[in-house]
DNA sequence: GTATGTATAGCACGAACGTTCGTACGGTAC
DNA sequence: GTACCGTACGAACGTTCGTGCTATACATAC
């Protein structure tokens, strides 16, 4: 065996949908049924592949990172460390919820708020996803020799989280002007 | 008939533990089973108050606002309009976070997050609230003087998001201090 | 040509879901 | 006294859920 690359076909099919209704549907309106009602196989077929719901959640916050470094922290790589990425980020992260790269909006904050309260791997592969996010923030706001690094993440992912909901919940796309306003604000004021 | 008051009693009792319970497990995870069984009382006794789970999940979202109400909008009404009464806007909702009012953390932002990709009356309800929430605290905003009382109340209800999520997901209570911090620099700075 | 292994499908299960039904008790109206 | 209404119960409905078990299709290896 070649061992080279992993499966490339149908395991990874299946992530891109789940990824897709998990932030729409919420990871635990996520239902196997209808997950391989979507893709045309068999409920036992699609199983198979993950051998329990708790491991298909746990693959599909798994594949939600993957898409999230590629759409917003990735792209921002290019740029120097410190106020310039920062600033990347945080234009990379309105651009992404605007252009609709998940199709209900930031996974995270759906995630977040379905399973704050449910202890257990799942939760723990979120709150472990935000940390890694807001970590980052706060690493490029020390870089910059911002003050307090960590309360500007706290800011920066509070007006992320307002952005989504206005956008979600109120239908309002003035939210991503708000929002870059907001940003503006914080890093410029 | 006298007309004066209304039932007094069961419907009551059910919808505080109805709140207390959307609020950890959501307004779907909220199941007349289970709401039946915490109160000692058989499904369709209780079914036979609400005829459908849409209408006890509306009667649930009414009750979570008066709670609200009460809890951190009619407390702030002897401040006099404008700065004053914002201010304790803020402190009140970040103290109402704080001390649990709803053992589930933000009730708004849980609801929010659950519906805001489901079409209905519900999420409808929940919209309600949440406008009539940002539209007070513009209007107090407003009287303020504040410049741009929209984008003042977008950053404030960004800040309660955080700290929730903060408190919910990180388990961080760092999270009150961050946000009163965030909130004092919107309003003083 | 046969064996092995992987991917998928078919079928059935126990549990939980929202909902409906028939019934029974306690008041209030007439 | 009799009819009615609100409230509550237990049982069952049909559906969907996650999860097993077994079988089939189809590669590749020997």
């Amino acid at each position: 065996m070649p061992t080279v690359a992993n499966t490339p076909s149908t395991r990874d099919a299946i992530l891109v949908r789940a990824v897709d209704l998990a932030s729409t549907e919420g990871l635990e309106g996520l239902t196997i049924g209808r997950l391989a009602g979507e893709l045309g196989m068999s409920k036992s077929g699609l199983f198979a592949h993950f051998g329990s719901k708790q491991e298909l959640q746990l693959a599909t916050v798994d594949a939600a990172t993957r898409r999230f470094v590629a759409e917003v922290i990735e792209p921002a790589q290019d740029a120097p460390e410190g106020a310039a990425r920062l600033r990347r980020y945080c234009e990379g992260y309105v651009a992404h919820l605007e252009r609709g790269s998940f199709p209900g909006g930031c996974f995270w904050a759906a995630a977040a708020a379905e399973f704050d309260d449910r202890p257990g791997p799942v939760r723990d592969a979120i709150r472990g996803g935000v940390e890694a996010w807001l970590a980052e923030l706060a690493q490029q706001a020390r870089v910059a020799d911002l003050p307090d690094p960590d309360q500007v993440a706290f800011e920066l992912w509070a007006t992320g989280l307002a952005a989504n909901a206005y956008r979600r919940l109120l239908r309002d796309d003035g939210a991503f002007e708000r929002a870059r306003r907001a940003i503006a604000d914080r890093l410029d004021g």
